[in-house]
DNA sequence: AATGAATGAGGTTTCATTCAT
DNA sequence: TATGAATGAAACCTCATTCAT
């Protein structure tokens, strides 16, 4: 009558397990989702659920944090160091790239960037960062006009994640794709 | 310990009270007021809420509507019959009108255009209207180039409302403004 | 502008409409009836119900009163003034006209007699004190056997309450009156 | 001002913990009782409640099973292995037992079976199959006549279950007895 | 006599977090 | 490290009754 012995795992594979179990629910389910669901995804009691992440925000921040990485280890950005880079295109490659990864993970984005939780942080610093980056080098390399990277990157995230979340809500994404880039282009068109 | 007594108003003005107490708070704190902060600011009974919204989201419903008309009635578009309208510079102002007022506003946006209310109903469709019949209307009059207007409006408007949280969130208010202005002129030059 | 004056009644016939109207509620929805539904249906203000009932359960009590009367008028103990009376024939008749009249209206059975309400009253006595007075009558008359009157009486009476509830039920409206009335008889044979 | 320390048991062992505070109340205050007032008497915060019975109705559901199971099996019908059967006495022993055994669950029968809760669900089946049983085994034994078992039992059982109502509510118990066991076995007499 | 806005105690239910085992 | 029973502060909502007009 022995109960199925938890198996012990090292911490890390277990707070893996964890994540996962999350982002498989909020891909479905957004910010609806709760721990107790998720501890049943994982497999996990609801204690050790808060042994790794000792709030409900820990979780999130976490999966941002892989978010993150994984759109960034996925699209890296060019370097000089291979010859000269066409910063227009790397940007529209970019903004492409964000929006198929968007869609194909839409719950998780309403419940990480759109939802209270996203109040709580501060966000998508990376996402602006690196577009400010582009920005930047696109200009030394004459490729774009004398606009300001900072601010200019901020909003331009703002409608690059726009173009997602349209599609979701039925929008052409042709259309939208095709709006997008003619915003980017021109707005940073020497 | 003497309790204020019954105030007996018409149904209007007390359900204006208790819509005006709740965007007071929301005002300061967001999506975190709950039933029980505006009625305790309006100084009303619990029951009394629910007499005018069967549920809180009625509430948020309202108090989206007066905001919208609220800014509608403030920045009417111009129209062509007291002349011809230089339409670039209709939609900088508006851009410009739409950060004050958003920046006068903050809690209230968040709780109703960036929360998870604002999940459960499509919103911003309003905004994105007005926007794109500028673009149409700037167009037809030449002083526009030939984007999609429905979907660039979309995208346009995803980053005028990034600019009044951006000013939120400490950026410089004169650097993102100039940065919007630009994106909207060049996005839209002929 | 003015809302059209609330015409003044005799009292009497104020709370007549408000009775009559919450009978046909009643009728409909059982005990789910609320105040607020009442004065709905009657076409009358909140606090005028509470002019005229006390407590919602002053109301129930009124309904009850007159659905005794009424059955009491329509269906009137015969005397023996006019010769000799078949007094099984008597219990047999009533016992079918409990059932005709109580399916009528089902919903008002159910909130005055079998609801929390009833709890709170004692109820039936009516009823029941009609049923041992026939008995008694039959008894003298040499119709009926030596049982116990009271007692006997009530027992019945619960029969034939369960009757129309049967049949509401689902049951076969003529098995269960050939089954009261060989229960009656028998019960009551000398 | 020390609050108790929390005691973690078993499931099954809390989950009769509540039912069985749940009972004690009930048999007092019947359809009075409350979730709160559960809570308090089983010692149990009120999240524990929701935590063994989704819903209040929930809880009600289990009692009543409980009752029904507890009597079934302190009064087993008698089957016919061990020799005839005596089924007019049977079904006199059962109709004194449930006298005896209601009048010692007064309030809990009301909250069952005779408020609000029972409009909600279908009851008393399994008194009245159990009934019906007894009918037919008893025609087959040649010991009743030749009734309609299932409408009979149905009527029978309401007479059966007014008895303790009619004993609680003051009636001469011994008389009360004497008047349905006449009832019965006149009724079931070949 | 009549109105209907206002009340507020009471009810069920949710869920992130705690803690005894 | 792991468990999962237990917690309790909210949250939303209902409705008989009150009372200023």
């Amino acid at each position: 009558m022995a109960k199925p012995p938890r198996r012990r795992l090292r911490p890390e594979a277990r707070r893996l397990e964890i994540v996962e179990a999350a982002e498989r629910l909020l891909q479905v389910h957004g910010s609806r989702v709760r721990v107790e669901d998720v501890v049943r995804e994982a497999g996990v009691a609801k204690g050790t659920f808060f042994l790794y992440f000792p709030t409900w925000d820990d979780l999130l921040d976490t999966v941002r944090q892989r978010l993150v990485s994984e759109f960034d280890t996925a699209h890296p950005l060019p370097t000089e160091v291979d010859g000269p880079v066409d910063w227009p295109s790397v940007i529209e490659a970019q903004a492409g790239a964000f929006i198929d990864f968007a869609s194909a993970r839409q719950g998780i984005g309403q419940a990480l960037f759109h939802s209270d939780f996203a109040e709580r942080r501060t966000m998508a610093d990376n996402a602006i960062l690196r577009l400010s980056a582009i920005i930047r080098a696109g200009q030394e390399a004459g490729a774009f006009g004398p606009v300001d990277p900072e601010p200019t990157a901020r909003l331009l995230f703002a409608a690059i994640d726009e173009a997602p979340r349209a599609v979701a809500g039925g929008e052409d994404r042709a259309a939208i794709l095709a709006a997008l880039q003619t915003l980017l282009r021109r707005t940073l068109a020497p």
